[in-house]
RNA sequence: GUGGGCGUAGCUCAGUUGGUUAGAGCGCCUGGUUGUGGUCCAGGAGGUCGGGGGUUCGAAUCCCCUCGUUCACCCCA
């Protein structure tokens, strides 16, 4: 390939249609989906005071390397990050704007981080998500749970498998965290080298690893569920049985700790089995019930998800699900006497919500026709000399065998109105 | 950040042990059809072989560097 002079930054790229229109429909969808479920959008800004996301985890790597951080020009300067998640950005919200709780919002929009990409995961990549800030009712946790996963089922996405785990809380986490580590170090010399690392930093993520060397332990450790205390075994229990009365599936996965430190109680996450990759988690989330609290912010607790629309495409790329919609041009005008009367045909096309398009360049009505064709069109308006001369132009269906016949110029706008108006059919999948 | 694979036309790819003007299919444009797309036929445009350096009489082909991409690790949506 001849090299350009610029490219999209690596770890960028740019989506064009019709992808484009796909991914467009599917954010619709949820935004529509979220609405449904009593949500609100927030529009937040996609870069934040560094500190906001020091707050989720200081041990993460997401903190410590893959942030895309700054100095403005100010004096003094002020350190900013472009956010890596969208979770931490709500809850500053919420610790300044203190809006009544509960407080529901949905979100959507790219985000960043300084990682080397691979399949499905990109330096720049966009997620939605909700999150409900001021309640601990597990019934939230079934809420918000059941929408992603009536999410996924709407977009005709199958083979997605919910898996659930609690965290425990302040209260009953450190006993697990003691009896983890004791278990680890126990068998500190047959763990890999890097889990022996992970253990001094984050003995909860060792249960992560996927090393072959280290399944035996990681098998025979002890698990958190076991060790929840009376509120938080009480919360799991309410919010398996609530998933269990909506027929919503899952799997308990004592391993599922999730990456960010500032999880509590619930976590769950959505993995595409279609996806070969090892990047198969398309959704994912929990409560966070201290984080509004570290942000400067009253006591809240919280509970969301952020799902990944490029993996969910590539998903739905896997399973031959959600195809792109339809192009909106339900007419395309072939004017081949100057292109004026297109101009003036499209105008009062588009002026009563049916799509129109046409060609440029005054070019021959064969070369025409063959744009109307590609262009997804289901009629083709031909304006030739004759037509003119009878104040008509010819009406022609470019789908099935192809008809076509002459119209009035004036009743062209009512002709082409269908009973439904093309412009707006979608569908599905 | 680490390791492996791959970069030839807009796209998907051939290109023999290094050897003349680098090919195909699809797509695009034009024509066959001076008023008709989706099928067919003919013709055409389009490439300094990712970039730079080196070896050689000669490099798409071999070597080095670099960029991008891809798969995996780390980590994670």
């Amino acid at each position: 390939m001849a090299a350009p002079t610029f490219r999209a930054p690596k770890g960028t790229r740019d989506i064009l249609p019709p992808e484009s229109a796909r991914r467009r429909a599917l954010v619709d969808r949820f935004a529509a989906a979220a609405a449904l479920s009593g949500f609100g959008e927030l529009v937040s800004p996609i870069f934040e005071d560094l500190g906001v996301f020091q707050r989720i985890g200081e041990a993460t790597d997401v903190v410590t390397k893959e942030m895309f951080d700054f100095f403005d020009k100010g004096d003094p300067p002020q350190h900013l990050a472009l956010r890596p998640e969208l979770t931490a950005s709500v809850c500053r919200a919420f610790a300044e704007h203190r809006p009544v709780a509960p407080w529901k919002v949905w979100y959507e929009g790219p985000q960043f981080r300084y990682e080397q990409p691979q399949a499905g995961r990109y330096r720049q990549f966009t997620q939605v998500g909700v999150e409900v800030l001021g309640t601990d009712d597990p019934q939230a946790d079934v809420d918000v749970i059941a929408l992603a996963a009536r999410f996924f089922e709407s977009i005709g996405l199958g083979r997605v498998h919910l898996s659930i785990n609690s965290l425990g809380d302040a209260t009953c986490r450190p006993a697990y965290l003691d009896a983890l580590t004791a278990h680890f170090h126990e068998h500190h010399d047959r763990l890999s080298a890097q889990s022996q690392v992970t253990l001094e930093r984050n003995p909860l993520r060792v249960l992560d690893s996927k090393r072959p060397q280290d399944q035996e332990i990681i098998d025979a450790a002890p698990v958190m569920v076991d060790f929840l205390g009376a509120d938080t075994g009480a919360h799991f229990d309410a919010v398996r049985a609530g998933l269990d009365s909506l027929g919503i599936g899952y799997d308990i996965s004592p391993r599922l700790v999730r990456g960010l430190d500032y999880y509590t109680r619930t976590t769950f996450e959505f993995a595409a089995d279609a996806l070969e990759s090892a990047q198969n988690a398309v959704g994912g989330g929990g409560r966070y019930d201290g984080l509004v609290e570290d942000l400067g912010g009253p006591p809240t607790p919280g509970i969301g998800f952020a799902l990944g629309v490029d993996r969910i495409l590539l998903a739905c790329d896997a399973e031959e699900a959600f195809a792109p919609p339809r192009t909106a041009v339900s007419v395309f005008v072939v004017d081949v006497t100057g292109g004026g009367r297109a101009l003036d045909v499209c105008e009062r096309l588009r002026g009563v919500g049916i799509g129109a398009d046409r060609s440029y360049g005054g070019r021959s009505m064969k070369a025409q026709m063959k744009v109307a064709d590609r262009s997804g069109a289901r009629f083709a308006v031909i304006i030739g000399e004759d037509e003119v001369a009878a104040g008509e132009v010819t009406l022609r269906d470019l789908r099935g065998d192809g008809g076509q016949r002459r119209v009035a110029a004036d009743a062209l706008v009512d002709e082409v109105r269908p009973p439904t108006p093309l412009s707006t059919i979608d569908e599905d999948t």
